[in-house]
DNA sequence: CAGTGGTCTAGACCACTGC
DNA sequence: CAGTGGTCTAGACCACTGC
């Protein structure tokens, strides 16, 4: 049995997602949820406090708490392509080119700071969606993050999560580029094609870092979303 | 003078940020800043839990608190175009190709949540950095949000601040294009060169839209930058 | 002025860490 | 087992809203 917070919100979210408290309407009052669930005020804040930062809920001093008008969905969150074209209702799916181990760059190692010297994992592999080819990625792990590059199946993120290691904090930079003849023949795209040259690295919760990925992303196919809040 | 947990919180965050307190070195517990500070260990809870929503701090529940290793800054902000290059260290401006006003058109109005026939402000303006051409942007704006066409200046940000409608939250969708000839000629650039083209909508607190620009950026001289958080 | 969210207290017990 | 963060209570007063 979790803490009683998540009851009371797990209850509030699915009252206004099976549609019982409208768009627009309020939620009762503090006081009144804190009767009604059989807990302390603070508790009940506790609760509204995890809605409102998921930006299901609004609150207006004075006057009430209020189901937000559905903006759009999460979309800064840290997905992986598998997981991204499944939330799209398309079917991902991969090819290794090459899975090898090897010797950090130097700015590899800077990148996922690294001492010169470490063992890291390199990955290159081309993803489609409905069999249709969408990026091509290139993926180097900290060798602490993996123990063993036989147990990666279709999945890097799944494999990550398995030894422990998923990054739970992305940085990612991104900009428009033309593929080159070596990158759009693996893809199977004209070369000179605008694409998505986005490069990431990926953070644990202590904040070192175990990823470091670039993806080309076909221009004509892909669309990158994101939610920005105000700094 | 403001809660306490503000005071709390500017004050741990100043200890940290002056490097009283070391990056991964702890800081004091909670109910001896409780005591310290004269509040309850609550209050300190919220300020901490301000500092940790900010990724200053990390909890590790029995052990303590803990500056955390600085990973990089906010990146996922909401900016303009002006305070954004003037972050890069770069001298932005702006050259206005059109203002004028109209009539929704059907795909605005749903973008932006009017009714058809509502009026609207539209601005295409270039945008340039230390003088080279940077990114054509066409915006649309809901009347309600800028009373004055005439007071815009430079940048459409300020003037919907000063007019108590500026954006606390977007949506951006963004991809790879080329730029066709009427595009490349307005930003002086090869026609067929690859670009961003940056769709944004921009939302009031209370939820309602009030901007959406199509932003056009040349992929040889922008990168675009986003932090992400596990969903 | 009744009702709502915003802040705060003093104290309690639980779960986990690190010796 | 001492110390730490995690959760929770009952109650209080303040600031703001909307009539």
């Amino acid at each position: 049995m979790g803490p009683r917070y998540q009851l009371v919100s797990d209850a509030l979210k699915q009252a206004i997602e099976s549609g019982q408290i409208q768009p627009g309407r309020s939620i009762p009052a503090e006081r009144q949820l804190a009767e009604d669930f059989g807990v302390s005020r603070v508790t009940v804040r506790r609760a509204v406090d995890d809605l409102v930062d998921e930006g299901l809920l609004l609150r207006r001093q004075g006057s009430g708490t209020f189901v937000r008008a559905r903006v759009e969905k999460q979309f800064a969150k840290l997905s992986s392509f598998t997981e991204d074209m499944i939330a799209r209702g398309r079917t991902p799916s991969s090819k290794w080119i090459s899975r090898s181990t090897g010797t950090v760059t130097p700015s590899e190692a800077l990148s996922l700071g690294l001492s010169p010297g470490s063992d890291v994992l390199r990955f290159v592999r081309a993803r489609y969606a409905d069999g249709e080819s969408m990026a091509l990625e290139r993926s180097t792990i900290a060798s602490f993050a993996l123990p063993d590059i036989e147990q990666v199946g279709d999945s890097l993120y799944v494999a990550l999560e398995a030894s422990g290691h998923r990054p739970v904090r992305a940085l990612q930079k991104l900009r428009a580029v033309l593929f080159d003849k070596a990158t759009a023949d693996l893809l199977g795209v004209h070369v000179g094609m605008p694409g998505l040259l986005i490069e990431r690295r990926g953070f644990l919760a202590d904040g070192r870092a175990v990823e470091m990925t670039e993806s080309w992303y076909r221009g004509d196919s892909y669309d990158f979303v994101a939610e920005l809040v105000e700094g």
